[in-house]
DNA sequence: ATATATTTTTAGCTTTGTCTAAAAATTAAA
DNA sequence: TTTAATTTTTAGACAAAGCTAAAAATATAT
C-alpha cells in the first residue's frame, strides 16, 4: 500500500463510499484536489488489488478490505491528532495537516502504543469517533445545530467543517466542544440563530449553524 | 526534497561526506541498500539542487546547505526515537526502522514542541547526539572499549553498531548506557576482555568491545 | 608499461502517480 | 427523441526513482 492508495481509499471512505454506496470520479478528484483522468488510474489499480469495486461510468465503492484499510487509516489521522493536541500543546486547528502525513508511518505496534499512552481515546479533537483497531466506529446520535428546535439545549460535540478557518472562528467566539448550548431564537429573515453558550448571548449565522453538531438527549 | 533526496543526504553525512572529505558512489549504494547506477542518478540530482558537490569519478560532499539539510533529518531521527522509548516504552532495539520514517514528517513546530515534550534531550537511546536546531552536535570524548587500557574504568556511553541483533545481545548480557565497566584483562589469544561490569565479571569477544564506546576521565 | 580488475557512469527500460487533450458514455434539456 | 451538456475514460507525455547491461574511467598488478 502506497501513501497514495492510502489517501485514496480515505477519500472514498468519507465520500460515503461504503455500504452500497456509490462515489463518482469527480467528487473523489475534488477531494483529493487532483484531476479526474488520475482518479480513473488510481480507482482501476485498487480495483485490481480488489480494495474498491468499480464498474466503468458507474462509480466506486469500497469492498470490505478497503473498508478495513480506509478505517485504519482514519484510526491513526485520529489517534496523531489527538496525540498532537493533547500532549503536544497544538491547537485543533492545526492539526490536520500533520497528521495527514504521520497517518502514513507504518507500524502496528506504534499505533497500539501511541492508543495506550493517550489513554484510548474515542474521539478526535474534532469530535470525530476514533476507529478500534478492528474498525468499529463508536455511532453517536449528533444533529446540526440548525435543525434544533426552539428552547432546546445541548452539548456541542463536533464540527462538520473542520477547516482552519472554521475552527479559528470558534475559538474567537468562545465556542468549544462540551459547551453547553440552548437555541434561543431563530431569525427567518436569514436563517441566523441566537444562541445561549456559556451563560452568554449570541447570534450565530446559518453557515455557523450548519456546521457545528449538538447532542440533545 | 523528498523523501528520498533526504535518505541520500543523511547516507553521505554519516559516510563522513563532510569537512572536505568526500564519499565514493559505492559506498553510498551499499549504506542506501541500491544500485550504483542509482546512485549516480541521484547525485546529479542532488548537485544540480547544490546540496552537494561532485566531479565526475571524484566522490562527493556535502555543501553547507547539503549538511545543513542532512543534520535536520539526523536531528527529527534521534528525536523520535527518544520519544518512541521515553514515551512509548519501545526497547531501543525496535526505533530505529520507525524513525526511519518519521524522520520524513514535515513540520518545524511539530519538531520543536516534541523536542520540549522531550525535556530536550542531548543525546538518543543509542547515545549518540540529537543536534541542536541550528545543527551543532555536542561532541564528546568517548573511547572504543577494546582500545581502553588494562585496569581503567569507563561509563558506557554509546553503541558503534546499533543493530537490532547487537542491542539485542547487550540487553540479554545486561549491559547497558550509563553503566561503569572496568577492564580487568585482555587476552592476547583472541582479543577478548575480561570485564567487571555492575559487580560482575564477564568475559565479551573482541567484536563486542570494539562496537561499545566508553568515557574515561 | 601494459594488462587486469574495480569503480563509476551512461543508455535504455520499468513503475508510480500525475497531467492535458481528445474521445466515449451518460445525463439533462429542448 | 434528438440535441446539448456533463461526466468519465482513453491516449499520450512527463518527472521521480529505481533497475540491468554495457561502456568509460580509474586503480592495481604483473
Ligand atoms: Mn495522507
Ligand atoms: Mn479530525
Ligand atoms: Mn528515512
Ligand atoms: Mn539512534
Amino acid at each position: 500500500m502506497t501513501h497514495s492508495e492510502e489517501d485514496y481509499l480515505k477519500a472514498i471512505y468519507h465520500l460515503g463510499g461504503t455500504e452500497n454506496e456509490t462515489v463518482s470520479t469527480n467528487a473523489i478528484a475534488e477531494q483529493m484536489d487532483t484531476k479526474p483522468s488520475s482518479v480513473t488510474d488510481m480507482i482501476r489499480k485498487l480495483s485490481e488489488k480488489e480494495y474498491v469495486s468499480y464498474k466503468k461510468y458507474q462509480g466506486v465503492s469500497l469492498t470490505d478490505d478497503g473498508k478495513e484499510k480506509a478505517l485504519s487509516i482514519v484510526r491513526k489521522h485520529r489517534l496523531w491528532e489527538v496525540f498532537l493536541v493533547d500532549k503536544l500543546d497544538f491547537s485543533w486547528d492545526e492539526v490536520h495537516e500533520i497528521a495527514e502525513q504521520l497517518e502514513h508511518i507504518k507500524s502496528e505496534k506504534l499505533i497500539d502504543s501511541l492508543d495506550k499512552h493517550l489513554n484510548y481515546p474515542k474521539f478526535d479533537p474534532h469530535g470525530d469517533p476514533i476507529p478500534s483497531k478492528n474498525g468499529e466506529l463508536m455511532k453517536t446520535t449528533k444533529r446540526l445545530l440548525n435543525e434544533v428546535e426552539l428552547k432546546q439545549t445541548g452539548i456541542c460535540v463536533g464540527v462538520k467543517d473542520s477547516s482552519a478557518p472554521f475552527l479559528k472562528f470558534l475559538d474567537k467566539h468562545g465556542i468549544a466542544l462540551g459547551d453547553k448550548i440552548t437555541v434561543l431564537d431563530k431569525e427567518d429573515f436569514d436563517g441566523s440563530l441566537q444562541i445561549n453558550i456559556n451563560d452568554r448571548s449570541i447570534l450565530i449565522s446559518h453557515l455557523i449553524a450548519s456546521n457545528l453538531y449538538v447532542k440533545c438527549d
